[in-house]
DNA sequence: GTCTGGCACTCGCGTGCGAAGAGTGCCAGA
DNA sequence: TCTGGCACTCTTCGCACGCGAGTGCCAGAC
């Protein structure tokens, strides 16, 4: 086991590499972080760390950098999350309070965690499958084909076509809509298969046929998870990286584009609480010196969808907890009233 | 006026300088091109290219690369468009028509335009000024708030939360719905507002109220360009720029996600036929080593919106005019289509 | 007049060498 | 167990040098 002034020196080693991106010596450490002891004991510690394999040395004569390794024992023991300050909370919470329908909310919270972060920021659209139902549309465009308009309470509006297998009449339509309506509305998604599946019987045996192809596309809409979108931004700072670039950046944003990865990466967090995934732990390769940092949000309890932010392993990850934890609060703020 | 060797050397310098990416020399022009003079020769009429400003030398010692201006002659007057050969099409049309919904259309069409000119795609969604209505539809989610709901022939939905200044009964909701859309089916959207100006006066008066503000919402819907939304991809395809990376790749990327600058880098483009925007033609600086080739493109005769892709100015414009004009045609049809 | 070959000149770029500096590992002593 | 000292290793930086590509100009040929 690691005495805990090891674990100080490791700690100092991490945050010295993460705010001057220099590989650390014994040396700047003592001087900077007053350990109580001199470079040559804190060399011993290195070797120690080292030998344990949290930290490492790019060149024989040069300082120390911490592995994934060691950022995960920084962040699980030797850090916190470092909680907004009061302005900043009030910032989040007015630039969020603007915005105007869903997709505005998306969109800010993609920025708001780019430039708190300064780093990548990846939003999910509040999912689909924990969501409830506000109301269902049924529109007739032509006597054998429906639309059929799904509002959620997160506000999101999803439209199918219907192809029926008769024509369909309109105060049969109206039948429909009403029914489907008083027993769906306002109940939660996992619902609903149960209390409509019954419906066709209520109807003529002409109908039913359509009611129950208009059911199963709605049944159908609201599994389809694979649906999920996304909005990310902030790839700008991705140029902050390091100076050997093109290896560097080019995987990341390559992986950015392919929306399946992305959900992957969000999907992987499981905890509540804020999730860290720290380089070769992404299964994704070509993020394997970038960390991701994750977190649900939703508009009652639970959580319906995730954000977080991506960005090199050498982050700030209290810092960058604390914003990406405050933002979902406050976004979950938001859905809820609105 | 420049003679019409100097034109083919100028010609032969961008094709060079695009497929290299290196500064060309005198000699190295001799020996692919066959001109049919020597290398002195073309030093000559290079010195006069370089007074007129089309081309310029990065260093005393070193091969000439176009400038802005020589890109424009080039594209304006010495290369033409490089139609897609017939694979290539077939491959456009299959790998769009696989679409199920709009979102998926601009989506593939931005992966498509991507992979086609391997640089940043950008496609907007197709704009709601100049498409038709296909349908409204009036939901009451209480007694005095109404959802609207547009539905435009390209696919595309819009919501609406209106709050009435007094309660609207079922009746009369059930009555403005069907009289709305008789009226506005089918109609452009610039036709509407003259086609729903009396329809208030049909209504009691204790309904006007409700009714206008239900109509000057659906306008402000209609009108609402700021709504226009942009999809962009392959920004993976920056990092094929230039190996001075930072200070190029940054300002770029950093445009990318303002969607206003992208809107008017797009809509800058007037000309039916592709528009090429190089270099400092483009306002945005941050762009100045970049340009942008856009066209419009729409499910009729007329252009309902733009698509493009922003690469570095020193791009194959024959071959990018070719694939983003070829993209826009097939986009176009499978829109009609649908 | 226009084109050509030759020639001197200019620079940028890659290479090799040496000095400087930072950092380590180890060891003997407190 | 910690500390100071010392020798060693490597990277980095600056500098000089030579090479090569490319230019500009000029005199001569068609």
């Amino acid at each position: 086991m690691l005495s805990e002034r090891r674990l100080q020196v490791l700690r100092a080693i991490v945050q010295d590499y993460v705010g001057t991106e220099e590989p650390v010596g014994s040396k700047a450490l003592t001087e900077r972080h007053n350990l109580g002891v001199s470079p040559a004991t804190v060399r011993n510690d290195m070797a120690a760390l080292e030998d344990e394999g949290f930290i490492a040395q790019p060149h024989t004569s040069a300082g120390r950098i911490p592995t994934d390794k060691g950022y995960r024992l920084f962040v699980d023991k030797l850090a916190g999350v470092k909680p907004m300050t009061a302005p900043e909370r009030r910032a989040i919470q007015n630039f969020l309070e603007g915005a105007v329908d869903l997709d505005d909310v998306v969109a800010r919270t993609v920025r708001l965690l780019a430039q708190l972060t300064r780093q990548v920021a990846v939003v999910q659209y509040p999912s689909l499958t924990r969501s409830t139902v506000r109301h269902v549309e049924l529109l007739a465009l032509a006597p054998a084909r429906l639309m059929l308009v799904l509002i959620t309470d997160t506000g999101r509006v999803e439209q199918r076509m219907v192809d029926c297998p008769a024509p369909f009449g309109e105060s049969s339509l109206a039948d429909l809509r009403a029914r489907l309506n008083s027993r769906v509305a306002g109940r939660r998604f996992a619902d609903v298969p149960s209390l409509v599946e019954d419906l066709p019987e209520a109807f003529e045996a002409d109908d039913r046929g359509t009611v129950s192809t208009v059911l199963s596309t709605l049944l159908e809409t609201l599994v389809e998870e694979n649906e999920e979108r996304l909005m990310i931004g902030g790839t700008a700072n991705l140029t902050r990286f390091g100076h050997d670039f093109p290896l560097t950046i080019r995987p990341v944003l390559e992986a950015l584009e392919e929306q399946v990865v992305l959900l992957k990466l969000l999907g992987e967090a499981k905890d509540p609480g804020v999730t860290v995934r720290i380089g070769h732990e992404n299964a994704h390769e070509g993020l394997n010196s970038t960390s991701v940092v994750s977190v649900g949000y939703g508009s009652g309890g639970e959580a319906v969808a995730k954000l977080g932010v991506v960005g090199p392993t050498r982050m700030d990850y209290p810092g960058t907890m604390g914003a990406v934890r405050a933002v979902a609060r406050y976004v979950g703020q938001i859905l809820a009233e609105s």
